[in-house]
DNA sequence: CCGGCAAATTTTGTATGCAATTCAAACACA
DNA sequence: TGTGTTTGAATTGCATACAAAATTTGCCGG
């Protein structure tokens, strides 16, 4: 439901010379990862002047921007009185997740029959990737691993608008994920569970899968959930 | 040139007369109603100039309400080429009708547990009025009744999130919506559905509403579709 | 010192001007 | 006649000017 750009390859050998980039697309990018990455707090207002010179345009793209982040949640609009940063609360997190893990499990039982072998081993590929990240205890490429490896199921099953939906609330999640430091053991778990999630995708079972995918966003939530200083349910 | 014509008219406006609403959200509300009826036909270029006109008032509200129809999927953007009412196709309402479904089934599961007994009561009452439009052949008043019941259920989730998507995506179908009319036989077997439903609703019947909710969902998809002149699945 | 009112300032919402890109039509040339 | 080019019009993208609303500041009376 948010407009994606992600045919954008910054660095893939396209000329650099041509830029036909529209400032208010980058304009909305950059507001997006500020917002994710907690550079621009939870209930914190914007000021679109402020915004203006941090991001070097005119109000025009800024404010397109800010009416984009509403539509993907990530802001709330005031009438008349700006917009802040959607506050992360424990029950909004709460609820993205129930959300995510009602469309990963869909994500799951569709894969099983619309992936494609390529799509599967790629995502075997980025498994043992990621087995490597967490043998080394390298959290942060772990964590661009995991993403992509739920992000590609997602896109296997061929639902675009699917993994449209998928990417808006993600955001949301990673938000928050950027608090949530969790142990060593709770890391391994994790690890275990995607070894069960490749088989059963790997196996195309999908009666099995749906359920491991569930079950595994629910301990992601639990994780998140304790890292806000909230007793999970 | 003329400044004296912008604050010249406190009462000429139509529907001007009570409330400080923002023309951007009021801009949207109607853009995204004239697709929705099909006013403006999937496909068609979106010309700033004429919606200008046609909403009475200047490019910036209508340009920030483009933004954010693009953003709900209701529009196409085409970098410096404007803006087209996203197509429907068979592909896309198949789409969204498997997402639907894991939603609404979702939402079943939840509403069993969370809904009030004021909210599953309004529910009820909401599916006699039906029953009585049904009875008496009106299709329209059915409809929406209709609508506010899938609604109202899922609202009665207590995830407002959930409901949010829930309604951006409902927007899509609404829109294919109006192209289908289905046979007396389809909306008595509809009609059926709901009683099921409804009754395991009041029954709090976890285990067989969110079934329930996704055949009913997959039946409607494949009216839809017939009614687009495509084989469904 | 405090609370409430009012002017001043800031900030948002809207309209419009200007530049750049795209689209279309006329034209030149083979 | 068909094709490529060029030039003009229309449209989009961005910046800015203007108006309205909200926030802050300062003043006054109590």
């Amino acid at each position: 439901m948010n407009q994606d750009l992600q045919g954008y390859t910054p660095g893939l050998s396209a000329d650099a010379a041509a830029e036909p980039r529209l400032l208010a697309a980058e304009a909305l990018e950059r507001l997006r990862d500020l917002i994710i990455q907690g550079e621009l707090a939870p209930g914190e207002k914007l000021n679109e002047r402020v915004l203006c010179e941090r991001l070097r345009t005119s109000r025009t793209p800024v404010r397109e921007a800010i009416k984009s982040l509403a539509s993907e949640g990530l802001v709330e609009l005031l009438p008349n009185r700006g917009a802040i940063v959607t506050p992360v609360t424990a029950a909004t997190v709460r609820e993205v997740f129930v959300l995510l893990g009602a469309l990963e499990s869909l994500a799951g039982e569709l894969a099983c029959v619309n992936a494609s072998d390529a799509d599967i081993a790629e995502i075997r590929a980025l498994h043992y990737q990621m087995l490597a990240h967490h043998a080394r205890g390298e959290l942060a490429p772990y964590f661009r691993c995991n993403q992509e490896i739920h992000l590609r199921l997602v896109e296997s099953t061929g639902n675009a608008t699917l993994a449209s939906a998928y990417r808006g609330l993600n955001a949301h999640v990673r938000r928050a994920r950027y608090m949530a430091n969790f142990s060593r053991e709770r890391w391994d778990h994790a690890v275990e569970e995607h070894e069960r999630i490749l088989d059963a995708l790997v196996r195309r079972d999908a009666a099995a899968l749906p359920a491991l995918l569930r079950s595994h966003l629910d301990n992601k939530m639990r994780v998140v959930l304790e890292a806000l200083g909230e007793a999970a349910a």
